[in-house]
Parts: C-alpha cells; structure tokens; sequence
DNA sequence: CGACGAATTGAAATAGCTCAAATGACGTGG
DNA sequence: CCACGTCATTTGAGCTATTTCAATTCGTCG
C-alpha cells in the first residue's frame, strides 16, 4: 500500500489579492449568500491564499484544526489511514468545495488533505469566520448548509461503496463527477479530464486499481463512455443512468 | 429486500412536559452550549415530543423537511432507496443525536426514518430555530459542531465499508457502539442491547445477515463477545480492538 | 532513446454471497 | 399452560464477483 506520500507541503502564502466578488466560484462558495458590503468583511477574513502544486499535502491528519479551505481551481483529496496500514479516501473537492469541515468538531483535521493538480485555495481561519458569523447570520446559515449537503453525499457514497457493483460504482462515480466539474463550467459536460489517478478511484470506491481498469474497460466496449488515460468522454448518458442506480 | 414497510407513523403530538433543562441527554444534544435563561428560548422552540413506536415512520424519503428530530430515548433509523429496489441503512440514532440533518440543505427528507423500538423525540422545527440562531450565536455554533461530528463518523463508516473485512466491520461497529450507548449510560458498558435486528447491521454494514451472523459467531468462538440473540457482551475489548482498525 | 511509474490484461484464489434448510424465539389462541 | 404459526437467526454447501498475483503495455519525462 501507500504510494501517497509525497514532499512536504511548500506553502506559498499569497496575500489577498483576488476578491470574493470576483471569483468564479463565488457562487458556490460559502460567500455566496452575502451582498456587496458584507462581500467586504468576507474577504478581509479570506486572507491567505496557498498555491498548491500536485502532490502537494495541504494538511496531514492529526494536524490542529485551523482553517476552512475553499477551493478556487485544481481539485483536492482527503484520505484516511487506518491503524493496519490501509488507506481510504473520503472525498475529491472541486472549485466552489470547502475542505476540512470533519474537522471542525474535534478541532483535529482527520484526514491528509493533498493537491491531486495544481491548486489554488482560500484560506478561511475558523476562528474568525465563527466571530463574522455573529454580525453575518447568512454565514453560519450557509456553512450548515455546506455540512448539510456534504452530509447527503457521503450517505449517497455509503450506499454506492456498501450495496453497488464495481460497474455501478464506476458509472455512477462518473456521474456525479460530470456533475460536479459541470457545476463551474457552466452548463452539461460530455468530457471529463479526471484529475485523479486510477488508483485515487479504486481507493475511493472501495474497489482495486484492476476492476476500475476492467470495469472501464467494459463500458468502453459497449459503447457508453470513451476513455483513454484520464480522459473520460460520457457517450451515452442514458445508457449509464441505466446502470447507475440512484 | 424490502421487509422495512411498516404501518405509517402514528406520532403521537406529546405537548410540552419534559424540559431541555432537566433532559437526560442534555450534555449531548443542541441546547448542550445554552446556559438556563437562553435554554427556556429553545424549550419554547422544542414544541412537540412525537412518541413512536418499533417500526413507525417518523418520516419518508421525499417528504418536504420542516423539523430535526433530536432522540430522547430508544433508537431510530434511516435508511435510503435505490432505484433498483436495494436499501441502504444509513444511520443508527441513539439518545442525544440528531436525526434529519442531511435534509437541510435541499429541504427534503433524503432517507427514512424508522423508530427500532419505542422512541421519545424532540422535533426541532428548523426554521424557528433557524431565527433563533440569529439571537443565540451558540446555536448555530453548536449545529455546525454536530453536522461536522456526523460528518467525520460517516468518513469513518467510508473506511469501513470499503476497506475492512467482514470480522474488521462487525468488530468496529460493536465498539462503536458500544462507545456512543456509553456516552448516555455514564461509564463503559460491556453488555450491550442490541435494538436493531441482524439484517439492519448486515443492511448497515455491507454485508448479508449471514455473515453477519457467522462472523458474530466466531467472534464469540474466539472468546472475544458472547452472543445471545440480541445480547451481546464485549468480553475481551483489547483483543476486539486488535481486530478493528482504527 | 531509455527508464520508471501508471494502466491494462490475464489467470488463479478467495471472501463473501446466494440458495436452502434447520433451529430458535415469541406471541396468539385454544 | 401448551400447541402452533410466524418471523428472526443460525448453519451448511456451492457459486461468483472481485481480489490477488503476475506479466505486458502505455505514457511521460529526463
């Protein structure tokens, strides 16, 4: 197991420059609830922005819990080790996703946190935004609402890794993820770059590097998707939303 | 396959009676942060206390979310559908937790709820506590706490599903179990009761009630548990612990 | 071009599933 | 209080999807 680790963090701390109002996650963000003048206030809390390279760990687990981090481009994962060795990843994060939320109660991030590309983050100190949150109430309000949504997906994830097929797990992981990318792209995407390894996705689905590898395969074969390294093109939509079962 | 269709829920509306003040599960539910002046806010809020009984439906997956529920007592489940038919257990909930938090965001029920024995609830209605929250900063803070706790259990449930073998599944869900039935019980417990039936954890965990009950067996084979229906004794919690890997 | 890691493909092994039957627990009605 | 029916659980035996192990192929970068 573990190809995972990587060099150490090297942070660039880049002083605010680009705005909330700007970005174009804002609204996906946790900002995005906020008018004008409170956009303001927002972004004085926002003040760190680390540039991340691929492989790059934004945090280890058992690393105290200080900040929220908001993705603005590249994409993240987290993953878990458990006490024999193996990994598990918990989760990819998107432009307009928050990463470390699991951290929040326990005041400890419980996952590795690394760049799976280059990576652009917003920095958000919790401490500081729980403060904003008292004058800001649609702060709080859209944080539990991140929660809450971030909740569902993992029950949805439950449910693929616990009762789906390799195949079912595999198409309705490209779904979702269509889904997502789609989300800061605009409209409907029919082709995916995957910013993850194979092994990122078998580790994710609870599968192996080798059924992910066949089952792709096989949905090449009949037609509904195209593939060709990390290029994912969805061909036949309807086709795949027959076997995902969601 | 579905043997979880039940009558439909008979909630009985129970009129305020028991205070938040004096609730056994106080320490762990919402009001947790409140100090006595800002608790009788929230027990004005905490209106209704709906009693169920083994096998009613507190509510169904679609219906519009209007209330969380918190447990008083008993134990509650939900549990998601696929479009093929296949149910998912999603969660266990025992006295201090909170039950609909993954309806927040959507404001749909995304799972049912179904009680696994008689169960008294506290039924939040969210909007009302929503406005609260704007004059208890404590609240909302407390919410956020929880929906990350809930988080952090679920990547935890990830690893389980999707890393672990039967035994290691089985292992770690009676130890944290037994850990959170603890929590409302004062100490360590080394006799737990279990409220839900095989094919509920078989349902929870992954697996198929039969090798639920083989891998039950072998533990208690191997001295770790005893095992009598729904009685189950952690005998030997280190070698448990040798066995589950977290 | 050559080398190294990532991905694919193949063949064999297995953990857990499926199907089937036996046993046990429990409430009902006589 | 006992006999019976129902439902939950256990146990057994064979099966299968996925894993494991092993060997190629591909892709990328110095």
């Amino acid at each position: 197991m573990g190809s995972l680790m990587s060099s150490p963090a090297k942070i660039q701390t880049v002083l605010p420059a680009a705005s909330c109002e700007n970005c174009g996650v804002r609204r996906l963000c946790l900002p995005v609830a906020l008018d004008a003048k409170d956009l303001d206030r927002m972004e004085e809390l926002v003040r760190a922005r680390p540039r991340l390279e691929r492989g790059d760990y934004l945090y280890w687990a058992g690393d105290a819990f200080n900040s929220l981090y908001a993705v603005k481009s590249g994409a993240m994962k987290t993953f878990g080790i458990t006490s024999d060795g193996e990994e598990q990843l918990t989760g990819f994060f998107f432009p307009g996703e928050v990463v470390g939320l699991d951290a929040i109660d326990n005041g400890i991030y419980n996952c590795n946190a690394v760049a799976l590309a280059d990576t652009q983050l917003c920095e958000i100190p919790y401490a500081r935004l729980d403060d904003l949150g008292d004058a800001l109430p649609a702060l709080p309000r859209e944080l539990t609402r991140i929660l809450s949504r971030e909740l569902l997906a993992d029950c949805k994830m439950l449910t693929m890794v616990g009762r789906m097929t390799a195949g079912q797990r595999i198409a309705c992981f490209l779904f979702n993820l269509s889904g997502r990318l789609a989300d800061h792209n605009g409209g409907e995407i029919e082709h995916i770059e995957l910013p993850m390894s194979r092994e990122d996705i078998a580790n994710y689905l609870g599968l192996t590097i080798e059924t992910v590898s066949r089952k792709l395969g096989e949905l090449k074969k009949q037609g509904l998707i195209g593939v060709a390294g990390r290029r994912v093109d969805l061909l036949d939509r309807d086709g795949l939303a027959e076997i995902c079962p969601f």
